[in-house]
DNA sequence: AGCACA
């Protein structure tokens, strides 16, 4: 079993079934893509499923064929049906197709158990030190837009039949949860926000400080009309944090009123908001880990 | 239905 990522450290990794196999698979494969399908675009599609660890293109075939390892196979499988029939490509007509591989995808290890090839989890911040800048993927429960991925066929937790799952992270956090105390920014700064998604109800928050704190976070977001829920995702200087609202429109007033807001920690001007993509949302299903 | 990288 491989060690979870570590921006789900706070998580109690699966207990190894003592009579099941020790080497299941944990990897889907993903067929549907158009031929110029870049390997960055399989990684920009999965970097925030969680459970992501790798992912690679293999362009040999007819067709280009995509492999991704997730820490368990739950998460595998997860992944595999939210990329189901989703619309990768409108103008090719792309839609993907996702099973389980047959195999796990290989990942070759450094010397401290780092992964050191293929398009990686441990790499998501490599790309200048820009922290995410999101694909233009529409996320999940928002209206189609041309041009863009959406599921072709509703997702069984899309807007019809879904119902909020409890924040089940929060039980496996070390800290106890008690009543935010509201934060206000300490003012607001210029951000500069160019690629957006199309908006939803989940807002992707970037561009905050090294010393940022989920308390922060939430002293500034839980108090917004709408809030639902909140991760706060941290990978090294890099924090991001996405927040789920009841619905659209509440994310849309706080997308545009907190746009920019700097916080006593801020250390790089105000925090830039963003709708995040579709697969980012996974971080609110209800996964089993 | 089509499953590669080592």
């Amino acid at each position: 079993m491989a060690a979870p990522p570590a921006q789900y450290a706070q998580w109690s990794a699966p207990a190894p079934q003592a009579d099941g196999p020790h080497d299941e698979v944990r990897t889907i494969f993903v067929l549907g893509f158009p031929l110029d399908v870049k390997e960055r675009e399989l990684q920009n599609l999965l970097r925030w499923w969680p459970g992501y660890e790798a992912s690679q293109m293999n362009f040999k075939g007819d067709q280009p064929m995509g492999f991704a390892l997730f820490s368990t196979a739950a998460m595998a499988m997860a992944a595999r049906d939210a990329l189901q029939n989703l619309v990768f490509d409108a103008d090719t007509n792309s839609v993907l197709r996702a099973e389980m591989a047959k195999k796990n995808l290989y990942v070759k290890r450094g010397v401290a158990g780092e992964i050191t090839t293929g398009f990686d989890a441990s790499k998501r911040m490599r790309t200048g030190g820009n922290d995410y800048s999101p694909a233009p993927y529409p996320a999940p429960y928002g209206a189609p837009y041309p041009n863009q991925v959406v599921p072709a066929a509703a997702p069984s937790w899309g807007p019809q039949g879904y119902v909020a799952p409890a924040p089940q992270y929060e039980q496996y956090a070390g800290y106890a949860v008690s009543q935010p105390v509201p934060i206000a920014p300490t003012g607001y700064a210029p951000v500069q926000n160019t690629k957006d998604n199309p908006p939803c109800n989940t807002l992707f928050i970037g561009n905050l400080g090294e010393a940022v704190n989920e308390t922060e976070l939430r002293g500034l977001f839980s108090s917004q009309p709408g809030f639902r829920q909140m991760k706060v995702v941290r990978q090294g200087k890099n924090t991001v944090c996405f927040i789920e609202f009841v619905d659209v429109n509440t994310a849309v007033t706080v997308h545009s009123n907190l746009q920019g807001a700097v916080l006593s920690t801020s250390d790089r001007g105000g925090m830039r908001i963003q709708y995040p993509t579709f697969m980012s949302s996974g971080l609110f299903l209800n996964i089993p880990f």
